[in-house]
DNA sequence: CATGATATGTAGACAGTCAAGGTATAAGAG
DNA sequence: CTCTTATACCTTGACTGTCTACATATCATG
């Protein structure tokens, strides 16, 4: 991670995952690549949060998963939104805005 | 609170409380309420969350507390910021906007 | 054939917040 | 004089989520 606070994450990671699939499918691993790219190298998300994380998303039914081929021929898990998760994602960029607008507005004082 | 991704809070609490206590001295409840205040009633900061905060953010250091009489006439303890409060939080501001700022460029795409 | 990148996943530890409750004083309403 | 509301402190126990570290396996490169 290259942000040293690690709990920053919590409570963003999902949001993360979820508008990363909004893309279009990817495995695990994929997933922690292209945020790590789209962060600009800042989010470097950890396997053991990374995939705890898939499978509650899966769990709560905002992403599903089917096992297929990846590029370099090798078997990988590959995610993807349910509807559901497209709305939900759509509700967690709201609560985003409105958490970080006011983390602004106690910082201006 | 008024938002419901209460993972949120996590890792800005610390932050929260550095801010308003930079503005000058307070007592727990007071903090809370100047929060709520200034973040435009969006954060709430609950009571089981705010005085472990309070004993951690002292135990390393970064706030200081003393016994006063508060306005209303009744005893209260008082925090303020120490020296090594004051950097501490200059550096979870940087962060902060740092993290805010990758966070905007994922959801960016 | 060893190493590094790709790829999935688990286990155990740890931290932080939450809901809920406990204690107590002061002020104002009835 | 009693009830309620606001002020003010704090703890407990449950829960969630992330972290480090580990375990496993394939493929390409040197």
């Amino acid at each position: 991670m290259s942000i040293k606070k690690p709990d920053l994450l919590q409570g963003t990671l999902d949001l993360l995952v979820l508008k990363t699939l909004a893309q279009g499918p990817h495995h695990g691993y994929g997933i922690a690549q292209k945020i790590l790219l789209s962060s600009r190298q800042i989010i470097d998300v950890q396997q053991g949060s990374l995939y705890p994380a898939l499978h509650r998303l899966e769990r709560k039914g905002l992403v599903k998963s089917e096992w297929r081929e990846s590029d370099a021929g090798r078997m990988a898990r590959v995610y993807s939104l349910t509807r559901t998760g497209h709305k939900h994602l759509a509700s967690e960029i709201e609560q985003w805005s409105r958490y970080a607008a006011a983390i602004n507005w106690v910082l201006e004082g």
